[in-house]
DNA sequence: CGTGTTTGACCAGCGC
DNA sequence: GCGCTGGTCAAACACG
């Protein structure tokens, strides 16, 4: 099993904000040494164990491409490119084919999700990652192991992936395949009708993502690495969440001035180890470069080689790409590729796995998985589902383009993860971000 | 100097 | 209308 989803497995719990996960994804380390911003539940003193997240790890080729990023279309979709997606698929939150030690072959949350109203049932990252129907499983069966629910939904075009953790014993994954023609279901991240947490702003559609709090994903003892964003975040705010013991982080984008995208990040009440990311409104221009976004090493990223410990530093780290260094690459930020321009009118060839998109309005009087039961409505996995996932990472040789191209190209030189004890090359130009300005 | 975070204050939405 | 809460602003400060 690959390393660097062994410290995510071993991952400590992290407290406080996003600050602190990346530094545990830098550090190689989760042992924040800043002090906690707020008493730490006793849960979160444990590390997530393997029966609480019943991870089966994908071959590296599965999980790259489960990281996969269109640089393309939908500018949530882009959110897919978030280092959080990464770490979220790297950890093994991502449906994995190819895992003959899978008993079910498809990765499933850690417990624990079904604390914040707001995100129940909302977690999921499974970033553009199409399931055939086929695959969707149907099963009332209490979700006892990884599985699958699935919600016959007919409100949604898309997909919908969520955790029911409310009344089973493990996490499932909640697919809302309903309206679903086209062979690729798009997943997406329902919600709980009410209780967002987030204040609802007219007509502002959100999409929300549960992540594995993102451990360090390699070895470096110096501290926080700053996982690549596509796109450049801004901290603008933190404010104390009424019933979470943990801050939630405003972030806007800083890639291109104008820009409204915005990004909260907070941690889950429950299970410290996830973080929920919601993502509003969107990106009015284009991607950055791979090249610029593998360049944002904020400052903190090299305050992390010299040292972690500093609060500012460690906090800029968190997904920001600064803008100076950006604006190094005159590449992109004066000369929008125009290709890379954010495509919200049109759908995207997948869905923006592990998103949830909402408008809040709309979603406030029909918030709920549209089944009734849906809290219980938790099939399982079953077997057969296994040789379908050959079926259903057949379809990631879609995802194209330089990501992939150069994910895969790790990959393939990666040897096997299960048994890779380094760190791919991939994620090291993700998360290390001294060599991400070199890498590309 | 330009970029970032931090943080207290202010504003706005929502429920009562 | 009021209070609570979340979201945003902006000044202060840090960093390279």
């Amino acid at each position: 099993m690959c390393s660097v989803f062994d410290q995510l497995l071993n991952m400590d719990n992290f407290q406080g904000d996003l600050t602190d996960v990346v530094r545990g994804i830098g550090s190689g380390h989760v042992s924040s040494p800043d002090p906690p911003e707020v008493p730490s539940p006793s849960t979160i003193s444990r590390p997530p164990t393997s029966s609480d997240l019943h991870v089966d790890f994908p071959t590296a080729a599965a999980s790259v491409s489960c990281l996969l990023t269109n640089p393309f279309g939908d500018p949530f979709v882009s959110m897919t490119s978030d280092p959080l997606f990464h770490l979220a698929a790297s950890s093994g939150y991502l449906p994995v084919a190819g895992d003959n030690k899978s008993d079910n072959s498809f990765a499933i949350f850690p417990k624990g999700f079904d604390e914040d109203d707001h995100i129940k049932s909302q977690c999921s990252v499974f970033p553009r990652i199409r399931i055939s129907e086929s695959n969707i499983i149907h099963d009332g069966s209490t979700c006892n192991s990884p599985a699958i629910a699935v919600s016959n939904a007919p409100s949604s075009p898309w997909g919908m992936i969520g955790v029911d953790t409310t009344n089973s014993p493990r996490n499932c994954l909640l697919v809302d395949n309903s309206n679903n023609t086209s062979s690729s279901s798009q997943i997406q991240i329902s919600s709980s009708p009410r209780n967002l947490g987030i204040k609802r702003r007219k007509g502002q559609t959100k999409k929300v993502v549960c992540i594995p709090a993102p451990a360090a994903m390699n070895s470096r003892s110096s501290g926080e690495v700053v996982p690549s964003d596509l796109w450049a975040w801004r901290k603008y705010g933190q404010k104390p969440i009424k019933g979470s013991p943990y801050p939630r982080g405003y972030y806007r984008c800083s890639s291109s001035k104008g820009c409204s995208a915005r990004k909260q990040v907070e941690r889950s009440r429950t299970d410290p180890n996830m973080l929920v990311i919601t993502y509003t409104s969107e990106h009015n221009h284009p991607w950055p470069t791979q090249r610029n976004a593998l360049a944002g090493s904020t400052r903190s990223s090299s305050s992390s080689s010299s040292n972690l410990s500093t609060k500012s530093s460690t906090a800029a780290a968190t997904t920001t790409s600064p803008s100076s260094r950006v604006s190094q690459n005159n590449n992109n930020k004066d000369e929008p590729n125009k290709s890379h321009l954010p495509s919200s009118s049109t759908p995207p060839p997948y869905a923006a796995a592990g998103i949830k998109e909402e408008n809040v309005e709309e979603r406030r009087d029909n918030m709920e998985f549209d089944n009734d039961g849906e809290d219980t409505y938790k099939p399982e996995l079953l077997p057969e589902f296994q040789h379908q996932s050959e079926d259903f990472f057949a379809d990631l040789d879609e995802l194209e383009g330089d990501s992939l191209t150069m994910l895969l190209s790790h990959s393939s030189g990666g040897g096997n993860m299960e048994t890779d004890t380094t760190i791919p090359d991939v994620f090291s130009d993700f998360f290390d971000d001294d060599d991400s300005s070199r890498s590309l």
